[in-house]
DNA sequence: ACATTAGGACAGTATTATTGACTCAAATGG
DNA sequence: CCATTTGAGTCAATAATACTGTCCTAATGT
């Protein structure tokens, strides 16, 4: 089994946001058909673009013998104070085990706190430490230096359109998940 | 993918915070300072929308055995056909002995062809088989039911946005590959 | 009381990557 | 001709991230 055993799976916080014109989502009944140069092209562009993103943090973790997956993890719970580990879990479409290990050390170094939760004590509620924070700003701030030229350069009609494509590219799951507080109220 | 140790670029082009309204003569015109939530957004959006494209095809890829890193060298064996493992080392940043083991299997099992240089020997060039030219459709079907329709969803101009800001995202190095003849004409 | 849930832990394995050193054959250059 | 470099392959060891299955505790809920 090479990653994710499934594709989908139904999450917590689903507060569903009623698709404007999406008929039938994994057929284009009536769509244009796009041409495959467009889809090779695309096919490209998310390979290298993501390789470039990702990377652009990777000499501060060195540094710290952090990982990336200990970067998602700093970057969803900074996005989701309180988070539950459930529901990171769910976020991350990882294992409990493989959480495990990074959160643990997470939080081993003080990036990340742990607090019962007040309404279900066997909850785990995850927040930053002020280490921690610092510690997301400095490798959000790499990824600002690549993003915002980026977007600058490309003009706010293109980042309309970057946005459109890719949130028409996640699943369902991840919609909900941007659209519901997910990390601009939680 | 794990991690690269070479990021390769501080990425030159860095806009201080802190001097606001610089005009800067070398590059298209000053940024505007793009908002922090704007930025914010678009790490969720990279990291959704990479990982589930990516997942499209995991499915056929678990039937045969194969992961994503065959995937990969498939991919740009098909695009780039006749290509040298030099290159195609340089083009998914992978060490030699990473590629070998993906490489092999491939080879191994039918999907790969190799054939000696005409000028040099020694060199391997690297070309899909007919069976390796035919799981690649297959793969390359699966991202396609999944990038077609969000293409004709958010409309061609989203999409030549999408493009604009994809591709200012990833390195120069990535950028002279795709206009130079990778992916298109060799 | 009993089943379920939240979270954690242990043991083992797979995939993809890394480094370093080494071989071999072909090309290249004094 | 011979030495060096280069393209490719290989061996051995290791790291990071993920997976599986099983078991455990404590709190919840019925």
């Amino acid at each position: 089994m090479p990653r994710s055993p499934n594709a989908e799976s139904p999450s917590g916080r689903v507060d569903a946001p009623d698709a404007p014109d999406v008929p039938n989502p994994g057929v284009a009944h009536d769509a244009p058909t796009i041409p495959e140069p467009d889809i090779r092209l695309a096919q490209d562009l998310l390979f290298f673009a993501y390789r470039d993103f990702t990377n652009a943090a990777d000499v501060i973790l060195e540094e710290l013998g952090l990982g990336r997956a200990h970067h998602r993890a700093l970057h969803f719970i900074g996005r989701n104070p309180r988070i539950t580990v459930s529901d990171l879990l769910l976020i991350l479409r990882i294992t409990k085990q493989s959480l495990a290990r990074v959160l643990g050390a997470l939080v081993e170094q003080g990036y990340v706190a742990q607090a019962p939760g007040p309404d279900d004590r066997r909850q785990r509620l995850l927040s930053l430490t002020g280490k921690g924070a610092a510690l997301e700003q400095r490798l959000f701030k790499r990824q600002v230096e690549r993003l915002a030229p980026a977007f600058s350069q490309a003009g706010p009609a293109a980042v309309e359109g970057f946005r459109a494509v890719m949130r028409a590219i996640m699943d369902q799951t991840a919609r909900d998940y941007m659209d519901g507080g997910g990390g601009d109220g939680g």
